[in-house]
DNA sequence: CATATGTCCTGAGAGC
DNA sequence: TGCTCTCAGGACATAT
């Protein structure tokens, strides 16, 4: 599930090959399944991008963002499933987008590659695609958050700290997995309601907000069991095994040795967390 | 306004 | 073995 670290290595994998170079051609693979969601739709995006220099190669929040010359950027939410690829996919049989890209270099396609088919393809104009970039619509990257924007943010809302981490309009990027581990680092209980965190709670928080999702992005992501996660050269991630309390229900946790990982779920999304080191206030 | 829930999609795994 | 059912969750639309 490409949340930010997982994203983050999608961006800077494909940045040096892609970067300066000219859409010749943007290709619909044959796949059976559905079509992905385009806005506009695709024969628009593929003749608006054609042609079109890649000016840049950016992440916002969980998106991918290709920036053209003209000012246009394609914004490529890659959301449950979606990669971005410059060699082979994980099967061939979810191969979705092709990018082919101008000159000889050592790769000359982008692919976008998404099992289920739940990821989007936006081609924005450049005034909309300033607003996606700005704060409002999204919140700050949650890289850039600090202790006093955390405060300001926790102490308006009453509901759960895990729930409201998933709130990309409160901070953008962290996804259900890292929630949890941030969580559990934190010593916080995922059903804490925001605004009564203490201020040593809310500062241990930014710390490990910052500290997981950089640690992450030097692991190049998470890889969980279905395999479905990999860089842009289809290679694993290596953070799973970092991972404390994800996916680990039932397990002794790995931080004190005597409590039993819990799973909860909130609005619908499973929570992992330690009882004994994540105490309920 | 704040918060909660339903929807999209496919494949893996459980249970019978 | 082969069927049906449930679950995974990012982002948004819709409801409360």
């Amino acid at each position: 599930m490409p949340e930010l670290p997982e994203v983050e290595t999608m961006v800077r994998g494909i940045r040096p090959f892609v970067e300066g170079r000219t859409i010749r051609d943007l290709i619909e693979c044959p796949c059976p399944c559905k079509p992905l969601n385009y806005r506009p739709q695709f024969s628009e995006i593929e003749a608006r991008v054609k042609g079109q220099g890649i000016k840049a190669v950016r992440r916002r929040a969980k998106r991918a963002i290709l920036e053209l010359e003209n000012g246009d950027a394609l914004v490529i939410e890659p959301r449950m499933t979606g990669l971005l690829l410059l060699s082979d996919p994980p099967d061939p049989g979810h191969l979705r987008l092709e990018w082919k890209l101008s000159g000889k270099r050592q790769f000359n396609s982008l692919w976008f590659w998404d099992r289920r088919g739940l990821g989007t393809v936006t081609l924005y104009e450049n005034n909309e695609y300033q607003a996606l970039i700005a704060e409002g619509y999204l919140g700050r990257d949650a890289l850039e958050m600090l202790a006093a924007d955390w405060s300001e943010r926790v102490e308006k809302s009453r509901r759960a700290i895990k729930v409201l981490l998933l709130d990309q309009s409160v901070a953008a990027g962290i996804g259900n997995l890292y929630a949890s581990e941030i969580l559990h680092v934190s010593r916080i209980h995922p059903e804490t309601p925001a605004n009564i965190l203490s201020r040593v709670q809310i500062k241990r928080l930014a710390e490990a907000v910052k500290d997981i999702l950089e640690t992450a992005i030097l692991h190049e992501g998470s890889t969980l069991s279905d395999g479905t996660y990999r860089n842009a050269l289809n290679q694993s991630g290596g953070y799973q095994n970092a991972h404390k309390v994800y996916d680990r229900a039932g397990e002794t946790c790995l931080t004190c040795g005597v409590g039993v990982i819990e799973r909860i779920v909130q609005t619908q999304r499973s929570t992992f967390f330690c009882a004994k080191c994540q105490r309920k206030k």
